[in-house]
DNA sequence: CACGTTTTAGACCAACAGTTCAAGAAAGGC
DNA sequence: GCCTTTCTTGAACTGTTGGTCTAAAACGTG
């Protein structure tokens, strides 16, 4: 019954989810949109409800999108200080290599959005629990592996590590790779 | 010669940073800064040149501000680890207080504007080597005074803080003070 | 194959962006 | 006291924004 959608829903969100992680929520016109996702504004805003909705969808796909890439990283071989070397060092040259570098869209919402948006806010925030959950994880590992000692508080330390990822996606927007992985050394070097 | 412009400059990019620092570069509209400074938009724009050359300005001025509470709150006693525990939870503090919270001005251009303006990157990668080095020379100094182990590296662990820093600004619009002071703990142990 | 429903592309809209301008106002120089 | 200069101001201007609406087209179904 009725014409089907003639887009793959998930296809669209993933490029506008490009757009505004390159621009940012209100550098991203309807018009970019429509641009990058190669449908018209009619259709996306009958498929989207609002530019709002369609971007909170797009923050939903990025977290999803950040949860695999931990997932593979973090289970990565080595002790556990050189598998967090590794994946915190592998999200910065990955950012580097992007032009224009674009830094991290969630904590790029964080500070565009948060303040003045509690339900973002609130996302946001559950989205860093989250990933606070993943360091949480990999450091108990550690600890039952016996490479993490026995007396480190696995929260404290992830929420560090999750900090100073946070800092480090902000710093990858202007310096370089010898001091962005002289801070990965620095941070890796407490557990 | 010529009518004398009616307000004080600095009064006025003060206001103007104050606007730019709580909505963004993009989320500031020229009637709002006439608002915030009590000028007409034809002023602003006689005085200023155009809003992208205000903001410079406000740049500047922001990056003042932060110098002059950087000499003071690392110019404090204590131990080098007490001073630096207290300096960060001073910011930290301060950030969380404000309502609607704002972050870090330097942090927040360069998320919105460093990707896409080699020069507001340019300078904004001075401002925090200029903060690096404000660290390094209290660790130095510790180092003299005896409260800093003599192999550690002043570079790389004021490289450190400073990323710290820059992340706690980030998430300090989301997250608590128990969870920011944990991570500042966490980072001072390193000293 | 006609039906009802849905999608689609683009025209359309009021509001607002960033900027310019014309008209007048306040000072010093002559 | 006029002239020049620089300032102030509100209105005007152009382009764009986020969003709506419509008329046409595209389907699955019975």
């Amino acid at each position: 019954m009725g014409r089907p959608r003639s887009f793959d829903d998930d296809v669209v969100i993933s490029r506008a989810m490009e757009a505004f992680w390159t621009h940012g929520y209100a550098s991203t016109s309807p018009a970019q949109l429509a641009e990058a996702t190669g449908i018209a504004k009619g259709s996306l805003y009958n498929a989207f409800v609002s530019k709002r909705e369609l971007f909170d969808r797009c923050l939903d796909r990025y977290h999803e999108q950040i949860a695999e890439l931990a997932k593979d990283l973090l289970g990565q071989p080595g002790t556990t200080r050189e598998c967090m070397g590794a994946a915190l060092r592998a999200v910065v040259d990955s950012d580097l290599a992007q032009s224009p570098s674009r830094g991290c869209l969630i904590g790029n919402t964080a500070v565009e959005l948060a303040g003045h948006d509690a339900n973002v806010a609130q996302k946001i925030r559950r989205m860093q629990d989250e990933s606070i959950n993943w360091f949480i994880a990999r450091l108990e590992r550690g600890q039952r592996d016996g490479d993490v000692a026995r007396d480190l508080d696995p929260r404290a330390h992830a929420e560090h590590l999750a900090n100073t990822l946070a800092g480090l996606r902000v710093m990858a927007m202007t310096q370089d790779a010898p001091m962005l992985h002289r801070i990965i050394d620095t941070s890796v070097a407490a557990l």
